[in-house]
DNA sequence: GGGACATTTGCAACATTATTGCAAATTTCC
DNA sequence: GGAAATTTGCAATAATGTTGCAAATGTCCC
């Protein structure tokens, strides 16, 4: 409790039931979510236009980042990195399992080097990789 | 125009109108495309519904795989590999330009090895790099 | 704690994107 | 060319995302 006080309070953002709840939502949560996931979890409680917004909030205050999917949905995750308002420096890579859907972002292992052709630059790299999660196993 | 007929017809697919077009938006194009993309170069000669069929049906077939993405749209590429019904094997890294806002297959950029926590089963990676690319520099 | 001020929320309206069933049109195959 | 299979377009509906604005809530200072 004290710990979803610190993260808003740090990031100046005003202390409001939508952002403890949600906030919380992430801290508990060992996967990735999804805006629909949340509304399902608040059941209602939230406007939608709140969780939206809530999302881009922490996103630029760089609490969450996301993760890039396939299927016209963004995955978010707590940043447990130290990621400031504007810079996310988020350098490991995600995992989705075929089976149980969770996206697990793995802390400890780390972007690989990526070799471009000349003339490219590399601004970020997303990794993700999917298969069968260590629960599903 | 042959090249057209050929990939229908290898993939079991009947000739016609919408996948020759849509096929040969793919074929002229260096970049990756979006459903929006499709239906702006079409200039809805095409329903809405028939080219998010037909885009589903050459994933199915392997003729185009998608790109994750973090904002909500998926990306479709030509599969320049061998891949077939079911069962893609692409293996290069995808490029997306901040300036120009393409995104490019790097085909020759293989996709690093990731080592995996213990009890993680691997079965697909993805790797999008973002940046400037080489036009744009 | 109370009140002024700044910030956030919810609502409503609207826009965009995606899915489904079904009849009409097209394609394939003989 | 014609029967059968496949594909398309339309319409209806669902799901998802955005914006402006007034009401509600949170912050800060006394
Ligand atoms: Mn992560
Ligand atoms: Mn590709
Ligand atoms: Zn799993
Ligand atoms: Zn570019």
């Amino acid at each position: 409790m004290e710990a979803l006080l610190n993260i808003l309070k740090k990031n100046q953002l005003s202390v409001t039931e939508s952002r403890k709840k949600i906030l919380e939502l992430f801290l508990n949560s060992e996967g990735a979510l999804a805006h629909a996931d949340i509304e399902k979890s608040t059941d209602g409680s939230y406007d939608r236009v709140t969780v939206y917004r809530t999302l881009q909030t922490f996103v630029e205050k760089g609490i969450i980042h996301n993760i890039p999917t396939t299927d016209n949905s963004i995955l978010y995750a707590l940043c447990k990195d130290n990621c400031e308002a504007g810079h996310h420096h988020d350098n490991h890579v995600h995992f989705i399992c075929d089976v149980c859907d969770k996206t697990i972002c793995l802390e400890h292992v780390s972007i690989p080097e990526v070799k471009l052709p000349k003339g490219f630059t590399q601004k970020q790299t997303d990794v993700v990789v999917s298969g069968i999660c260590d629960a599903c196993k």
